[in-house]
DNA sequence: GGGTCGGGCTAAATCGTTTTAGCATGCTAG
DNA sequence: CTAGCATGCTAAAACGATTTAGCCCGACCC
């Protein structure tokens, strides 16, 4: 016999083919897959398997590219290592920065996830909780998704809109965010501010704005009802578009100035609404900041690259999904534990070139 | 007998507790599993099943919630209807917008999609290449991804850098672009043209820039090289910052203007590279479009939110994901079929205020 | 009356793992 | 000499579907 020299034949299928079973592997080395699967799973029960033979397990799998089948290890185990995010839609920015965040956390720790983007249809919003309860998601992530009733799997939701029975928030802390942008107005020697208040429908809207005054009593502001303005878009369900957000901007910060009352600043909702302020302001010949300091909130990409660039509030939105998922996760690991109702995340205020001392005042 | 009256136990379990298997229709029927599969899948062997055993077959299913178990289904057929997508970062515009399309296409035909975001770290991209694989996704899309070896499975790239054998690429149309820009530019009485050419390494650079020559030989436009810069940036391997573009387009603004050869259109690589230009160029004191008319390329948000609002090339993002994604699942279908090497996307002229009649030309 | 056919199902194998329960074998202790 | 106990493994039953190969029974044909 000339084959006897090696203990395996000689036929060399190192990657061709169909992939390695854990069948394979235990038929390779005269073992049983019980114990190979014990071995690569390092599971307790193999405590009783000499090394030398973990070893020699290892080896052969490593030689033969065994790969474990998830699906396979998903079905008897019952846990896929997955989860759902459900979305308006991906493209808005607000989304897609969340969805980074979550990304990066879920990744690390091992999980991947199912998107789906309801375009702010209810409808669609079932169908897609139902299809990935189907494929078995351990859990959920709504991001700026209303949700009627409670669920049926551990879940967090970003910029949540109802308190919902079992339902972790992840929210911006408002009281921080009007205390940074009001102080640092404050300190540039602003008393005269005006605001844009959120939309009626959106949840932020309120919390923010008793921050706000609660902030400029901490910090001797009066607020003067007529230079408070509330934006009016209805947003269907979601986030309305950039170019209406501009152009209501642009609409109300006309209307700011033939109130007639005079301001110095205005602290927007909201960078899109700030913009279209902007464009109103400059076009009356009000230059920025030398006669109106202006403040955003959000920190969208284009706050940067206006002219001048825009002093904003920005939410830490990747933070805000890393921790949405890191919560989700926390949930997973321990199942009867209570869970917060809310997680509150810190803002940061950057300064821009959109604001400067007050012309009348210090 | 109490209980006499009805064909099942008075007991009301609706939704509570555990899911409803497949068996335990059948066993709530009296039927076999295999009989309500069938019935379920509406498979071809189940013709030879009355259509009244049908009905009873899905009536049961719906009152007692039945929901089939994807893992279980997919382990059997070796189908997951899920697709992996790699791409650098999510945050990041070029591939949110892409992934947009790339979710409506696929969501729309049944499939669910992984995605990792590598950070264009080529030894995390082969990690999760691998991790895809292991969880069984049925092709891959990669969004400016650069790979090296041919894949395993089928695949589609949005702006792949190289030509890989067997991966369909999705490009934009170059040479419309060019022809876009350039005609628009023309109309307008523009014929010393100033341009900004890409980074070395970026893909689209050399064919992009081939096509602004032919076009520009096609409308009788002559181009100056000393006009004509290359933006230095390197791209660490995938895209880089907003904030750096932005100042690149600034520095090469002004590069521009020190040239000392006159020249009253810009046709920029992209759209921040642009708007740094717009800075710069309105900080020597020129209008905007009165002097120069600035094209920008890509039509990210912030172009029209510009002062003024950028006239540019859009990239249909969402559009090219679409078909990227369609590409896939045709591939998919068909296993055997060739499939193009590129699909070319046409890209739009999106006329806005920073371009205006030549000055001196007439 | 026996063979055939087709209608209406079902038994059992399978997908690739994990996990529970236990089987040989050899050694030691009594 | 045998009970007891490690040691090193394995058989077989899950997990929840799909799918192949038939089974049983009654009707029909000659």
């Amino acid at each position: 016999m000339s084959a006897a020299r090696g203990n395996s034949p000689p036929r060399d299928e190192p990657n061709t083919g169909k992939p390695i079973r854990l069948k394979d592997v235990a038929a390779h080395l005269g073992l049983s897959p019980t114990t190979v699967s014990l071995v690569m799973n390092r599971s307790p029960a193999a405590k009783g398997i000499p090394p030398e033979t973990q070893e020699r397990v290892r080896a052969a799998a490593e030689e033969l590219g065994y790969r474990p089948n998830f699906i396979a290890r998903s079905l008897r185990r019952q846990r896929t290592f997955a989860v759902g995010v459900l979305l308006p839609e991906i493209s808005e920015g607000y989304a897609a920065g969340v969805l980074g965040g979550i990304e990066d956390q879920l990744l690390q720790e091992g999980y991947f996830y199912l998107v789906a983007g309801h375009h702010s249809k209810p409808d669609l919003f079932d169908d897609y909780l139902q299809l990935l309860t189907e494929r078995s998601v351990e859990g959920l992530i709504l991001v700026n998704t209303p949700i009627e009733n409670a669920l049926a799997l551990p879940a967090v939701a970003v910029a949540g809109h109802r308190e919902i029975e079992g339902v972790t928030n992840v929210v911006i802390d408002h009281e921080m965010a009007a205390r940074l942008a009001l102080a640092h107005l404050a300190e540039l020697g602003h008393r005269r501010i005006a605001f844009f208040k959120g939309h009626a429908h959106s949840a932020d809207t309120e919390s923010r704005w008793q921050a706000i005054v609660r902030a400029s009593a901490d910090l001797g502001l009066e607020i003067d009802p007529r230079l408070t303005l509330q934006l009016s878009g209805e947003p269907a369900g979601g986030e309305f578009s950039p170019e209406e957000g501009y152009r209501e901007g642009d609409v109300f910060g006309r209307k700011l100035l033939e109130v007639g009352t005079p301001f110095t600043a205005l602290f927007a909702f909201n960078d899109v609404s700030a913009i279209g302020a902007m464009h109103a302001l400059s076009e009356s010949g009000l230059r920025i900041p030398d006669d109106v300091s202006v403040v955003g909130f959000d920190d969208i990409l284009s706050a940067a690259f206006q002219n001048p660039s825009l002093t904003t509030v920005r939410q830490p939105l990747h933070e805000m999904g890393r921790r949405a998922a890191a919560e989700l996760l926390r949930k997973l690991g321990a199942p009867g534990e209570e869970s917060p109702l809310a997680i509150t995340i810190e803002p940061e205020l950057v300064v821009r070139d959109s604001t400067g001392p007050a012309r009348g005042g210090g």
